[in-house]
DNA sequence: AACAATGCTACAAAAAATGAAGCAATTCTT
DNA sequence: AAGAATTGCTTCATTTTTTGTAGCATTGTT
């Protein structure tokens, strides 16, 4: 799986979670949401918009193939909160 | 997405990518398949053991909850082919 | 002009990953 | 049974990433 080279690193996954839905964030806005400090947030961001993912107009936001991938990652947040909540018991 | 915590780590969604299927294998056969120093390999497994996702029962394998996590990724999968096929060209 | 918000850059410290080497405990082979 | 191979790691030094804080330059507002 190629996309686990760039998904694997430090909040990309969260990024992408973040601007789900047609949200467009500000960079301070982003970082907030994602937890993730500047300089780390802008590497990713960087990295997200080479692969096109995300694109910067008027804010960041998702290109249609990060929506794509938004629609691919559902499945995986309903593991997620299973998982979740198996731990929490 | 409590689960971006495990799986964002550096080789965790490869490691368990690699086990899919029922495989079963060794430490230094996923060391191989998975590229990953064994330091970190180890340091990987241990938290998808604590996760519940991998078990280490004559050689390293998926838990069920670990195959319900591989049919999560399969949509992911398929989008990552896709992407990388965009690229490509 | 003063002020707030924005997108970042700079930097030092801490944490994590890498790669190579190697060791102890099995498990073959002969 | 002795030697060789394989396995699951551990160790260590080096490099790469991440973190957190500070702050600067630009743009928009009052």
């Amino acid at each position: 799986m190629a996309a686990m080279d760039l998904l694997g690193r430090r909040g990309a996954l969260r990024v992408v979670w973040e601007l789900r839905e047609g949200r467009v964030l500000t960079f301070r806005a982003l970082q907030s949401a994602a937890e993730l400090p500047p300089g780390t947030l802008n590497t990713r961001l960087g990295e997200l918009r080479a692969a096109g993912v995300v694109a910067a107009e008027e804010g960041y936001r998702l290109t249609p193939r990060g929506s794509d991938l938004i629609g691919a990652l559902w499945p995986l947040l309903r593991w997620s909160e299973d998982w979740a909540n198996a731990l929490g018991n």
